[in-house]
RNA sequence: GCCCCCAUGGUGCAACGGCUAGCACAUCACUCUUUCAAGGUGGAGAUAGGGGUUCGAUUCCCCUUGGGGGCACCA
């Protein structure tokens, strides 16, 4: 038997990280197994469900790498066959005509819910006798179609979760044909899912009770039934189902945030699952290949932005600097960057990927090579240009020094030059080696500085040299104007 | 009110019923005397509680507690 899954969203919402993580794990079962992954957009409630909601779940699928095999189809386009497996279930007697308005149901509960008794439906229509029923029917009276719950038990073995079980008399008669002939969720369920042939049902935990209901419509129906899983649920930091308010809307703001799909997708298979020994950056086919149901987790996890950072980091530094240079030269182009030496670029990307955990931390780190002029950042400035007489001295010396290098220039060459100079002047290297970092990259974090001073080559170290100079002069003039510069000791490590 | 599920450090995961409960993120310290968002080393930190079963329970059973999900003519 092949195995056929799907994931099927509704299109009230976008798509977020735990359906998200839901399709992923249809999909790694779908991929694992030569399977085939369906997507069914359930847009069965009209007055919620938009285009644009479909889109977004759409392209949130895509950006994952999450490719569909059938579909997308929609749920609505079914209804006919939902009536007539409605019909079908009252006609052999497993759903009944009820007359209640929604009015009165509602009321119903409402006092229910005051007096505390439960808010069921207390089954006043179930035994009417046939004949009151045609004869009120004929005589054009609303009604909807109700499933009959039998007596007794209903049970499965889940996927995750093991053996589950549902006494039968804590399920009410539950509607599965609203008096406007339209069907109701659990039955169109039923009845997409049988007609895709689908094998495996795996959703999220908060299905757990629509499946005994499902799987009574799929006996009173005489269809064979698909096995069910249920994945927990991803949790906020306060151990509450994930929602709006903890930051995590649609997968695609996280696309915005800067994570890379590959992150993502990693960081959202170990949520509930692992691959049984210590790996956790695996790349999509070492998830494929390690994926399997029966080691996903019963329990809750709590989504965990900071490891996702992590996780995302390991695999901008592990990716190739093609794929990453692809997201970086748009983005510097949009403020005006222009890259033509598209090989200086990808050993720029080389040299720097290993530090940003994000994108715009990754074009961060690119731009002091290729910009013409970098913003200096104001707690580099604070920390390493503090006395700015001291960095100014440094750096003009440092000019004529590094200009006697041989082209090209390259880190051996640079890193006798820098210690040769702070060996002279009687400091650490820290000293000469700290100024010069914020006057090249304008910022305190960067690679080994030799490899920074020698791929930005001669020109613009230059460059940033003189700007850098000018602006230290002027902060120094500033400061004797106010009456003295910081003479703290500068920071020497 | 009723039904269902879950329970290993702050977080994510390991641990055929059997080493001193392991790894990662975060955190703290040290280190790399070149920064940190990178690397290295080390520290602190968990089996919710109580009963069983067993030679032996993180693991199996029961109870308690705690947490979560659900109970629509929504999906």
């Amino acid at each position: 038997m092949t195995v056929r899954v799907r994931f099927a969203p509704s299109p009230t919402g976008f798509l977020h990280v735990g359906g998200a993580r839901t399709a992923l794990f249809n999909w790694l079962l779908a991929r694992g197994s030569a399977g085939t992954f369906i997507l069914r957009i359930e847009d069965t409630d009209r007055e919620r469900s938009s285009d644009e909601m479909t889109s977004a779940i759409l392209d949130g699928l895509a950006w994952l790498g999450l490719d569909v095999d059938e579909g997308p189809f929609f749920q609505a386009e079914g209804v006919a066959r939902h009536v007539a497996d409605a019909q079908a279930l009252h006609e052999r007697g497993a759903a009944y005509r009820c007359f209640c308005t929604p009015e009165e149901l509602a009321a119903r509960r409402e006092e229910a819910k005051r007096t505390g008794t439960g808010y069921g439906y207390d089954g006043r229509c179930r035994e009417i006798d046939a004949s009151t029923s045609d004869s009120r029917a004929g005589a054009g009276e609303p009604f909807a179609l109700r499933f009959r719950v039998p007596r007794g038990e209903t049970s499965w073995e889940d996927l995750v979760h093991g053996p589950m079980s549902f006494p039968n008399d804590s399920i009410d008669d539950f509607i599965v044909l609203r008096s406007d002939e339209t069907p109701v969720y659990n039955l169109a369920v039923v009845s997409d899912d049988h007609d895709a042939r689908v094998t495996h049902v795996v959703r999220g935990d908060d299905h757990v009770s629509n499946t005994p209901k499902q799987i009574m419509i799929y006996e009173a129906l005489d269809r064979p039934q698909p096995v069910f899983g249920h994945v927990p649920l991803i949790l906020g930091t306060d151990g509450k189902r994930l929602s709006k308010r903890h930051g995590a809307m649609s997968v695609l703001a996280y696309e915005e945030m800067g994570f890379l799909p590959e992150g993502m997708v990693n960081f959202l298979a170990l949520l509930g699952w692992s691959p049984g020994d210590d790996r956790e950056v695996m790349t999509r086919d070492e998830l494929v290949e390690a994926f399997a149901v029966d080691r996903i987790l019963k329990k809750g996890a709590v989504f965990d932005l900071e490891k996702l950072e992590w996780l995302n980091g390991q695999h901008i530094a592990a990716s190739p600097a093609e794929s990453l240079a692809a997201h970086v030269r748009p983005a510097l182009e949009e403020e005006g960057v222009v890259i033509e030496d598209e090989a200086r670029l990808h050993a720029v990307v080389d040299l720097v990927k290993g530090r940003p955990r994000t994108l715009p931390a990754l074009v961060g780190q690119v731009r002091p090579f290729v910009a013409r002029e970098v913003d200096y950042e104001q707690a580099a400035v604070d920390r390493f240009w503090k006395r700015s007489d001291e960095a100014a001295r440094v750096l003009r010396e440092l000019g004529p020094a590094l200009a006697g290098l041989p082209e090209p220039w390259t880190p051996d060459a640079v890193e006798p030059v820098v210690r040769g100079l702070a060996e002279r002047l009687e400091m650490g290297a820290g000293r000469v080696i700290n100024p010069l970092r914020v006057a090249l990259m304008g910022q305190g974090v960067s690679p080994g500085i030799f490899d920074v001073v020698a791929l930005m080559g001669r020109q613009l170290v230059e460059r940033r040299i003189r700007t850098a100079l000018g602006y230290l002069d002027a902060k120094s003039a500033v400061a004797d104007v106010l009456g003295g510069d910081d003479t703290s000791p500068p920071e020497d490590a």
